[in-house]
DNA sequence: TGGAAGCTAGAAAAATTTTCCTACCTTCGG
DNA sequence: CCGAAGGTAGGAAAATTTTTCTAGCTTCCA
């Protein structure tokens, strides 16, 4: 039986993404919940993080259960998915697919610091099988 | 001396980075060239490309000689600068700043073909010292 | 030399993403 | 029961990004 592997038809934009992290990082929750946990990081207005749920559930970006008042919402899909997904994209739009020159980039950037990359090196030797 | 790092203020939108892309694989070019470049990947309109490349030329995403009737176009800033820039934001939100996460997501993505899994190994190992 | 072809620029429209006002409903404490 | 607090939904508006039309200038060559 193979592995179904449909691709996620809504790319998130920059602030659903956000409002996905906060789902995903704390677990079905409420307009409510959400927003607090994103007036940790920024302003924003209750009505704007409302409607933007209240879209994202249309697009299918997120499932709600309205059979409370405060109704829940939960990401559509995992996270993973969604990150691998974004990844790859990511990787085709700026390093013509190829996830190794995302790495040369990585390693050679001075900006990565020096713990970072001796924990990219135990990765791999672990992985090498 | 310390070395510069500044930071690029601007954030080029998608269709900027295409047009970006383009610059950077085909070096200082005319709107034109740029066109049928883009062309080759999707429709585009002549009449689109060039006010993307003036609006990125007053963004100061581009540079451009105007000395000559056909403007002459190319990027401000060097490909790997941008591209650093870019992984160093996507990292941050998708991977909260872990550039391992990101690794460990690629390495355990079925999408990742072994070829590019071996590559990667090699990658690591002869940057081990 | 006349006109077609190619170029830029300005103005505007269209499409998408983000923000917020406000009406109305439900719950809850006094 | 009443009013305050807190919830949803609808409708717009604002902001940003993308697309296109067209006027006017220059070049080129038939």
């Amino acid at each position: 039986m193979a592995k179904k592997k449909e691709t996620i038809s809504i790319e998130p934009t920059r602030s659903e993404l956000e409002i996905l992290q906060v789902l995903w990082d704390i677990g079905p929750a409420t307009v409510r919940a959400v927003n607090d946990e994103l007036l940790k990081q920024k302003e924003v207005n209750y009505a704007t993080t409302l409607k933007f749920m209240q879209l994202m559930a249309e697009k299918g970006l997120l499932q709600r259960d309205d059979s409370q008042m405060k109704h829940v919402y939960q990401p559509a899909e995992k996270e993973e998915k969604m990150k691998s997904q974004l990844l790859h994209k990511f990787v085709d739009t700026n390093y013509k697919g190829s996830p190794a020159k995302l790495l040369i980039q990585l390693l050679g950037d001075e900006k990565t610091s020096k713990e970072e990359l001796n924990e990219i090196r135990e990765l791999v030797k672990n992985i090498k099988r």
